[in-house]
DNA sequence: GCTCACCTTTACGTGAACGTGAAGGTTGTG
DNA sequence: CACAACCTTCACGTTCACGTAAAGGTGAGC
């Protein structure tokens, strides 16, 4: 049985989070201070130490202002209650017991199903745009294919248009 | 022959165009000010006057803002110079030469050609976020799995998943 | 031609999301 | 234990995307 209560997390300090996710230290720092995430635990001497999913955090909040676009208020509805996530931590971290890790699990899986509804329905709308500006590109080539039968001139073949048949 | 030169296009003034797109005049007039679209017209007295085309391109800043999350830098990049368009507005109303508006036409052509594949791969992102998140689903539901295996309790049928045949 | 609602420019204010020192404490390696 | 490299907490500065007056001009109806 090798070491059962402190198997020696790896935990890291906030530059090297820094270069593994991109992010600098102050911002790292500045979600912390609105709430997006506490580090894992402190050092002696206060320093910060992260653990394995501070990471995974930090790279999806990341994910959720780059590509998702969010605001970080919204990125903190999405994740919301970044204090339950900790009390949890610390329970799950505490027990062996089932029935508190059922607890843990099925709140985890509540909460990633709601976030995967607000993805999905910004997705629905990124969607919806993309159609529009197809739409807009149909209506400039249908212009453009007026040209040509005015002009009785056949359309020149388009190398980025292959299956042009409508 | 019904006035060819000047068929009355409708000319807004900001409060209306402020009502139609749903931004405020000062936004309407920040966006001038950063290059991201100028009025069709003015009055005589400086008022400023939008037409359709206006009408269309706030309300697709509007979504590239609101729906892709984009910054009013990145938009002023995708809709790419503002002057451009400008111009080819002017050349348009007074020319009905088949060559120049096919130049007009083709240009739009690239550019909203461009304008889709920036969208598809931001689109593109945000699935593959989605992925990961439906992977984290799925590892959360597995240990919920573990858990209902090792206390012998066949597991509660969700509603939400019906076919968790996996 | 007066009036009122709408418009103009100019300019300072604001909240979000950090950047950038300053002043000092911590770690670990020689 | 010295010392460089990292860390800490303030705290002020900055850019973006507007909000919000202030001071005055415009336009349509009576």
């Amino acid at each position: 049985m090798p070491d059962t209560h402190n198997p020696g997390p790896r935990l890291l300090r906030i530059n090297e989070v820094a270069a593994e996710t991109g992010l600098t230290t102050r911002t790292i720092r500045y979600y912390e201070e609105v709430g997006l995430l506490e580090p894992a635990a402190r050092s002696e001497g206060d320093y910060r130490l992260y653990d394995e999913s501070d990471l995974e955090r930090l790279q999806f909040i990341r994910s959720l202002r780059d590509d998702a676009g969010f605001s970080l208020a919204q990125i903190g509805q999405l994740l919301e209650d970044e204090a339950a996530r900790q009390r949890n931590r610390e329970r799950l971290r505490q027990t062996t017991d089932p029935a508190e890790r059922r607890l843990y699990l099925t709140d985890a899986e509540v909460r990633v199903q709601r976030q995967i509804a607000l993805l999905e329905e910004k997705a629905a709308r990124l969607a919806s745009m993309i159609d529009d500006v197809q739409a807009r590109l149909g209506r400039i080539r249908g212009h453009i294919a007026e040209l040509d039968l005015a002009e009785r001139k056949p359309p020149v073949p388009d190398p980025a248009t292959p299956g042009s048949s409508a």
